[in-house]
DNA sequence: ATGAATATCACCCAAAAGGGTAATGGTTTG
DNA sequence: CAAACCATTACCCTTTTGGGTGATATTCAT
């Protein structure tokens, strides 16, 4: 059973160039090729592809949109994004929308050949500049401030608790302690990010993640 | 100019077949084993290696921790996490803390080497299953936005200044309007968002974020 | 071993938040 | 035009939160 591919592209040379190499492999096939966005959203649905190629920036439609409205019915189908820049924004905008990886042009044929497969299977497949900006967005998050530094164990984990939306009478249930004992962690924990209710001492802990 | 590379895993069959599979490449050599959190944390930092595979589990530490204080200083070093689990929340705290890649356990030795290989050149490498979760982390702001979209732009402006840590009193002062004004806003959003205090409303805003 | 930090519990009080009901005027849309 | 939605205000009530003070037991480091 091949794979089947289609490809939203607006550049004729390169869809074609990338219809002839996947057609090339013995365990996938092209099943369609589209020149504009238009004609992509309305026969792509039908067509049920197990992975598309779809670049970001068409002249008629944004590829991220596209993607956006067509993984609401296609559930079944992995989006590959393929573009020429490398904007950070647009690479959480597509993932966000629904895309499962995104490549850069000028990728060599067999690592989007494997792009397709690894997609096919569920994975994520990324160019390795992606791939370090995803892991950038994570990284980013650890810059832990001083002040978190200062609480205790359970001043943390309060805090973690706390951020979750439990109230003081679920956190000691949960710890099984009494409210009382967790309004005081809570005065400490405030005390010490010098903060005066939940929302700020939330955002004070969601700043380092 | 092979890649250097260390584990830290304290099954000692495991680390050992490891270390064996690593050494039988051309391009890479295992300069380092550790069985514990402790000596690891000690000695990695001066052996500089290009890329650890850390064990999440060990008996004296938690691998994520052990990431979280060495790419403090081994800024060169690329770490791949390695477990049995795959708890949504070790994924992400784990990438949060510094990790390049995460792997479960059980993966193909090919799938390790081609791995450290990806590690090593700046790349995410990920078992499937991670892949689809980090995946599916990005995917699930889609859904959120339909309930935020649900909200009049007086009540996405109050929520905004809610999660700013602002009180029902300010919010007033700052729009001109009474409390009870602001109080029945707020009450309209929790009903829109299906939550039942700031905490959980601002968690909504914050993942589409 | 003394003092500091931590975790625990208690009681009091005031402010803030949240839920309910009701009413008014404006806009939009079928 | 009527129905629906929106923004606004008011009043009532309960629960939750936040701040203050004080006390006890444990652990940990000087």
């Amino acid at each position: 059973m091949k794979v089947n591919v289609a490809i939203v592209e607006d550049d004729k040379n390169y869809n074609q160039a990338l219809k002839k190499i996947i057609d090339f492999q013995e365990d996938m096939i092209c099943v369609a090729q589209f020149f504009n966005g238009t004609s992509a959203l309305k026969e792509l649905e039908s067509l049920d592809p197990d992975v598309v190629l779809m670049d970001i920036q068409l002249q008629d439609a944004s590829g991220i949109d596209l993607v956006f409205k067509l993984t609401e019915t296609m559930s079944q189908t992995n989006f590959i994004m393929c573009t020429s820049f490398e904007d950070d924004d647009k690479i959480f905008t597509a993932l966000r929308a629904g895309a499962s990886g995104y490549l850069v042009k000028g990728e060599p044929m067999e690592k989007i050949i494997q792009s397709i497969q690894e997609a096919y299977k569920g994975g994520a497949p990324m160019s390795f500049a992606i791939a370090k900006r995803v892991l950038h967005h994570f990284h980013e998050s650890k810059v832990q401030v001083q002040d978190l530094a200062a609480l205790t164990p359970t001043e943390k984990e309060v805090l973690e608790l706390l951020s979750e939306g439990l109230l003081y009478k679920e956190i000691a249930d949960k710890k099984c302690v009494t409210i009382d004992t967790i309004k005081k962690h809570i005065g400490n924990i405030y005390r010490k990010l010098q903060v005066n209710n939940k929302i700020e001492a939330i955002n004070k802990l969601n700043q380092n993640k």
